[in-house]
DNA sequence: TGGTAAAATTAGGCTTGCATAATTTTTAGT
DNA sequence: ACTAAAAATTATGCAAGCCTAATTTTACCA
């Protein structure tokens, strides 16, 4: 309620809050486990942080059984997640950042900018809701749209579909997708799959008679909605 | 020499580089008591990170005597400068910013920015040689201009000048000076002064009529440079 | 030159956030 | 149900940075 009363949370925390976000979207759940690889820190350092967070009311802890975020957690992990995916969009719209390198410098400056600067960066942008990746920007009150996307991964052959979110950590992938011409608004085709998790073949739509291939595990992390037929013949 | 490896000082040790430069150009010195008055903290702390400081070569350190920067600390103290005032002019220009409050904001950033991303907010601003307080911003190779500016309250009754510097922290005192119609550029001349300290009176060039008084503290931190009587008549 | 005030440092303590090693709890397989 | 492996926690310890209280050094003045 008290929007002036920020204590003001740490680095630390902010970034301990970010990743139970993502893995409770993903998993449903976030163990020590899970927490200390996503941050790269040995998990009884976790363990101690956990005690500290609940004791701020940000996460609930069942010993030995995982966290959850509060409402108050969630509250500050989305407001992390708006602040980074609004620089990324604020740096590759406004300075001329490529796709594959806006995630460090928002890492760092998510920690650092005000909600007063999240909102001009956003005005001056227009209020995106989506960042250059494809993932939906959370607005300033906390609403994030709730997405359905399906992996390309599970895509029969013959189905059409649109690419929508692509992740941003890995800089080498991302690159790597560009180079492959796949960018969240990418239509394709596939054309086959391989079993035993083999790579798919797509025809990318409007750059005649490019066919690529991905990997069965890269597939699985890009993000698609299908697209009725008709609309491509 | 090697821009890579920059192993990435933490925030306090970049506050305490600044305010040593501060103190350095300003009084030719930086006692532990002087630093402990900038920073807000306790003498004992300064000693404690005067001693971490000069163990990382970036101050030297004669016990019971002060502190100077190295050349590698002043390069530092120099590289923050450039990015807080970087920052402050890009927010002013480009997000709208107040001139009273950019600088808590500027605070925040200048720790977290990549040098890249300095570097393509001055190329958009085209790479501006002062800050919208006035102050000469360092070039990325580590120059910064000598500034021989005289304070307003050394001008004598009769003498005018125009103001260039204004000193960036004091946001109440900021809106103040606007209030004034002093801000960098404004050029004026000296009606009177009274002693012991006393208030300076001054005629604002161009608003017809618009006389001010200033109190002599605040016109001593006021830089300015001597204009020619002629171009004024 | 002695004595005191100011400045600086040392001593000792606290919190945050990380680590490793040891221990406890849970899970899963037979 | 028992037991080994996996997961989590507790026990300790460390560095950064801050604090207050006590001590040392320097500076200045009579």
């Amino acid at each position: 309620m008290n929007e002036l009363a920020r204590p003001s949370l740490s680095r630390s925390t902010e970034d301990y809050l970010k990743a139970i976000y993502r893995l409770e979207s993903q998993s449903g759940a976030a163990q020590t486990s899970a927490i200390a690889e996503e941050l790269e820190i040995a998990p009884p350092s976790v363990s101690g942080m956990v005690k500290r967070l609940s004791e701020s009311g940000l996460i609930e802890h069942l010993p030995y059984r995982g966290v959850q975020l509060t409402a108050a957690g969630r509250r500050e992990a989305l407001n992390m997640l708006r602040r980074h995916r609004v620089i990324e969009s604020y740096l590759m719209e406004k300075l001329g950042y490529d796709w594959d390198s806006v995630h460090e410098e928002a890492e760092r400056l998510e920690h650092a900018v005000s909600d007063e600067l999240i909102e001009r960066m956003a005005r001056a942008l227009g209020d995106p809701q989506y960042d250059p990746h494809g993932a939906p920007i959370p607005t300033a009150t906390g609403d994030i749209e709730e997405v359905n996307y399906v992996p390309m991964s599970e895509i029969p052959v013959g189905g059409v579909a649109q690419l929508r979110s692509v992740g941003d950590e890995d800089s080498e992938r991302l690159r790597f997708l560009a180079s492959l011409g796949l960018v969240p608004g990418t239509v394709f085709t596939v054309l086959a799959r391989q079993p035993f998790k083999g790579p798919i073949t797509l025809r990318l739509q409007g750059e005649e008679g490019r066919d690529e291939v991905v990997g069965f595990d890269l597939a699985k992390s890009l993000q698609c909605t299908r697209v009725e037929e008709e609309a491509q013949r």
